[in-house]
DNA sequence: CATAGCGGGGAGACCACACTGCCGC
DNA sequence: CTGCGGCAGTGTGGTCTCCCCGCTA
């Protein structure tokens, strides 16, 4: 079994296989959030990551930003799905693309993908996706920006492993994906995947835990699964789950809580005012060092060059070079008095630039 | 039962600098 | 009154650090 669908006291829920949903929004519905394995996605395409290759720095007459090509879709879709180790990845997984992008100012800005359609199909089961997968990349502020951080921040960690993982955000590559249930609810096979045991199990606690709408809670309910993990505890919990009416009601009861949670869905308000655009497009654009706003003229140390390469360098290139190594060994320090101390001192280890070139 | 250790998550700091608004001339 | 220059303050986003809380040994 690869893919399981659950559908919560709430609303629905897309499972993907042994992996736990992020986040449960706190009116109950539940927002599925993919994310740390994929935050490596850029590195795997680099091209993805290639601001000459930014599909949104092209717009047409009217300022609409094109949107990321088909390809691209489709790599951040497999990427989506091969985050999951080999054995789990999905089997007989399709991916469409329909091509069709955001407009700028429709909210949920800044960088993502719109339009991707997942189609998966597994031996028991035929789930459609669609939704939206947001990229984890500056798009040269095609594309308002009006996640709330909150959001943003909500998915960070390793969630596609149980115990998660802390320290990530969206700048370190994080995916949002956010179904649609409203495709994932009219399929009339959702139900299917329920029919197994071990995700009746799974999506008993789950329902437990999200009934609470609290993320909280969803760990305490890792606990509550584990310590439930009995063969007693697991047949009784299969039993109470046997008399599946996907969720303790009825067809109609969930057909109101679905519309009534798709109304509160479509109030949510995650503008993030943003009081002046031209400050966001220079924040956009201006060059980081992990995270942190860098001097326009550190921007080239964003590659370092290998000690082979610069027998060759020209006079400017070594130039280039001695500014590079000023950026590395005090140079910087000196200029402002150590502040920049811990920025100074990891750029050999782990510093990340982005130079987006002026 | 008490304590230490661990991990996850939230809040906020940090950075550079274009831009804004105010003031004086 | 208008225009200009100078100055201080503001705002912007990605990453990291600190701290709190819950859980486990």
């Amino acid at each position: 079994m690869s893919s399981d669908l659950f559908v919560l006291d709430d609303s629905a829920f897309f499972h993907h296989s042994s992996h736990s949903p992020e986040m449960v929004s706190s009116d109950g519905a539940a927002d599925l959030f993919f994310s740390d394995q994929l935050c490596s996605t850029f590195d795997v395409f680099p091209e993805l990551n290639d601001p000459a290759h930014d599909p949104f720095t092209t717009a047409d007459s009217n300022g609409t930003a094109f949107g990321p090509t088909e390809a691209e879709a489709v790599a951040a879709a497999a990427l989506l799905c091969s985050s999951s180790p080999p054995s789990r990845q999905l089997e007989g997984l399709t991916i469409g693309y329909n091509g069709h992008h955001l407009a700028p100012g429709n909210g949920y800005g800044g960088d993502f993908y719109s339009g991707l359609e997942l189609e998966v199909k597994t031996e028991e089961c035929h789930v459609g996706l669609e939704g939206f997968v947001t990229m984890p990349r500056n798009y040269g502020g095609a594309v308002n920006d009006d996640v709330e951080k909150v959001m943003q921040r909500s998915y960070s960690g390793n969630s596609f492993d149980d115990d998660g993982g802390g320290g990530g955000s969206r700048g370190a590559g994080g995916f949002f994906f956010q179904p649609r249930f409203d495709t994932v609810l009219e399929s009339q096979s959702y139900q299917q995947p329920l029919s197994s045991p071990e995700s009746n199990f799974f999506a008993g606690q789950l329902r437990r835990v999200c009934s609470t709408g609290d993320l909280q809670n969803m760990r305490r309910g890792k606990a509550t699964q584990r310590s439930l993990s009995s063969p007693l505890a697991t047949e009784s919990s299969f039993t109470e789950e046997s008399q599946f009416k996907v969720g303790r009601y009825s067809a109609e009861e969930r057909k109101e809580r679905i519309s009534k949670y798709r109304a509160k869905r479509s109030q949510r308000n995650f503008t993030k005012t943003i009081k002046y655009a031209c400050r966001k497009t220079l924040a956009d654009n201006r060059p980081r060092i992990r995270g942190r706003f860098a001097r326009n003229d550190e921007s080239y140390c964003e590659i370092p060059k290998p000690a082979a390469s610069s027998s060759t360098t020209t006079r400017d290139e070594d130039e280039d070079d001695q500014h590079w190594f000023d950026g590395f060994h005090g140079g910087e320090e000196e200029e402002d008095g150590g502040n920049n101390r811990r920025v100074g001192g990891c750029y050999g280890e782990q510093a990340q630039f982005h130079y987006y070139g002026y």
